[in-house]
DNA sequence: TAGATTGTTAATCGATTAACAATC
DNA sequence: TAGATTGTTAATCGATTAACAATC
């Protein structure tokens, strides 16, 4: 009945509007519109509105969109109405630093079960998970219905993890290895490469100004 | 004498390029064609070419590109061929577990000082720095000509973090905290928000292949 | 020379923005 | 009713890809 494709680009600021409207419902704000919306994410209104018209009428004209009924709306979009199990591979600093994240829970993501290559690290505890050796990965999977897989692991050893996360059936990886990784097509990635963003960040400071003379974007 | 302006997403492939460049290097590969990259990295040749072209004549036709001259370049077109102090505020367990990352060495960007809101904390030490309290913030940031900021703060206190930021005189900032900052145009604001990642992840789970069947896209 | 590969222009594709009729 | 704001179409803008002459 809708066989429109949603651009990447739409689905990666869903997220965005939800944690804003989450904080209007905090704020007990009942309506937004676009407009609003638009100023406070330095989005265009227009794009706001589009964007959200892919997946139904959420608005109402002339006076907006109701804040709790729009959050209900993009959390079914996104599938966090329902409880998604996620396991984590390498208790590194920044591994450990995730599990003890909590806002996992509010989203209906959590991290059921925790892994490492380094057996000396199995049977560790980490924020109440027992950390296990790489073999029961594909048994955990499916036992516990885990459908994304987070790589925390360095750069050397995060394609071989892929590839364990693909073979035991998970679907979508987050990846914070600064590597490109290659899965099959049915496997979505999505790269949380924070090193990028700051080598890339360097290239804006300062002697810059002269080249980018419209600057002022994001 | 080139007044072209690079557009953001080319900036942002620039790490790419460099990261699998060094990997080459290191393998004591010397050459490397659009192509080859393109294969590794999950790109179109005539992208890549195009984006180094912006930059000046890197390669030799009927040749490719000479691995190291292509990563000396690229390192100084990102301004990494010198060093590049950054603060970082907020020593939850993010906080701590970038700063004792080590990749920042090799690419010359530093970690310098290191800051928390909760006085409590002023004076422990991570990863041999001393954590300070806020009020020292613009000194630091005078005294050690530092340049980036990086935000590991709550959301609800990354704001004011950033307004501190820019009035201390940084001019980059590297955001983890879950939420859209807003600075005056000539600062720069990179978003590492492994949370919105993740939300989007969820998408495209399991029951929406039947809308996207022209999938395979990362 | 023949084969390979760049740099670059032109064509295509897709995403953002503007505009406005519909309507609350 | 008048004012506001959506949903949506059309216009614009920008980024990606294809194609190819130049040349190593």
């Amino acid at each position: 009945m809708k066989p429109i494709k949603i651009s990447e680009a739409v689905v990666r600021r869903l997220p965005i509007y939800l944690r804003f409207l989450n904080e209007l419902s905090l704020s007990n704000i009942q309506t937004v519109s676009s407009q609003d919306l638009g100023e406070k994410l330095d989005l265009n209104p227009a794009q706001i509105r589009k964007d959200l018209a892919y997946f139904g009428e959420f608005g109402r004209k002339g006076v907006g969109y109701n804040v709790d009924y729009l959050i209900e709306k993009i959390r079914q979009i996104l599938k966090l109405d329902k409880t998604m199990n996620v396991v984590l591979v390498g208790t590194g600093n920044l591994g450990r630093a995730l599990c003890n994240y909590s806002m996992y829970i509010k989203d209906n993501m959590k991290i059921v079960a925790v892994f490492d290559a380094d057996p000396s690290k199995s049977g560790t505890l980490l924020n109440h998970l027992v950390v296990q050796p790489m073999q029961e990965l594909a048994d955990s999977v499916r036992q516990l219905d885990i459908s994304v897989g987070i790589i925390t692991v360095p750069a050397s050893e995060a394609q071989k993890v892929a590839d364990e996360f693909v073979a035991a059936g998970i679907r979508g990886i987050l990846n914070f290895a600064p590597v490109v990784l290659k899965t099959s097509p049915g496997v979505r990635i999505h790269n949380a490469d924070f090193t990028a963003e700051l080598l890339s960040l360097a290239y804006y400071m300062d002697h810059h100004e002269a080249l980018n003379e419209g600057d002022g974007e994001r």
